[in-house]
DNA sequence: TCGGATACTGATAAATTTATCAGTATGGAT
DNA sequence: ATCCATACTGATAAATTTATCAGTATCCGA
């Protein structure tokens, strides 16, 4: 992870939350493995938008924040799934807060410059 | 504001949500704003690590996303105040329960490089 | 032994956000 | 006329996050 130079409050609980799963990729992933999509390549073929390295990367954070942890199956084809700790459990009605917040207000956001796309998200 | 060349995608909250005050201080901000500090030099005040600048670049965003409204006397010396809007105070919720999840799981953040400062979120 | 499927990594670039610096403008008091 | 307090702005740099590209490694089955 990178490392910072400009300082951050963690003794706030809102800079704490952004950086557990404030990132661009760390709800949508937290949600699709909440909906059974466990394996990495699973989670490409529903988060077409970023590409399986961005999803690893996502996913190691995630894991270091503990909010995912990894199995690893050493059979054939390699196995690995993620599955929300209970901390990243705690997690969903939050996320399910911010959704249902941002849907109902949709109309301020004129970005008018991009397409929608398909994403997991959007609970 | 910055055009953004990577697609997003506005119909998932979430990222609506996170475009409206996910920044970096908007948070910190509208909280200031609901305690009743109103006015830049106030609001520079309470949260002394943003620069008059960026809470001002904030603000503007904050005002372009229907989350305040100013208010501008012309009397002196030269009065200005922010209010939430409806849309704004909707957002507080939000940030409580945001700040206690992150208040609650402060563990997890091993950031040891930086120091504590005062800020005004953190309900 | 080769190739396909899966998971992962290192190095680097591009995009985006945040910060810095040096200003402008207004009105009143000195 | 000058200065102070307040609010604001333009241009640019620095920091941070996200994306891209080209790999490595493992296992199995043809």
């Amino acid at each position: 992870m990178y490392q910072k130079k400009l300082p951050e409050d963690l003794e706030c609980g809102i800079t704490i939350t952004m950086r557990s799963f404030g990132g661009k990729w760390k709800p949508c992933i937290i949600d699709a493995i909440d909906k059974g999509f466990r394996r990495p390549s699973e989670l490409h073929k529903v988060i077409t938008e970023a590409t399986p390295r961005v999803i690893d990367l996502q996913l190691r954070e995630l894991e270091t924040a503990g909010i995912v942890y990894k199995e690893t199956g050493s059979g054939f084809p390699l196995y690995t799934a993620y599955y929300l700790t209970e901390k990243g459990e705690s997690i969903l009605p939050i996320l399910a807060l911010m959704n249902s917040w941002g849907l109902q207000n949709k109309s301020g956001v004129h970005d008018l410059q991009h397409q929608k796309k398909n994403r997991v998200i959007c609970i």
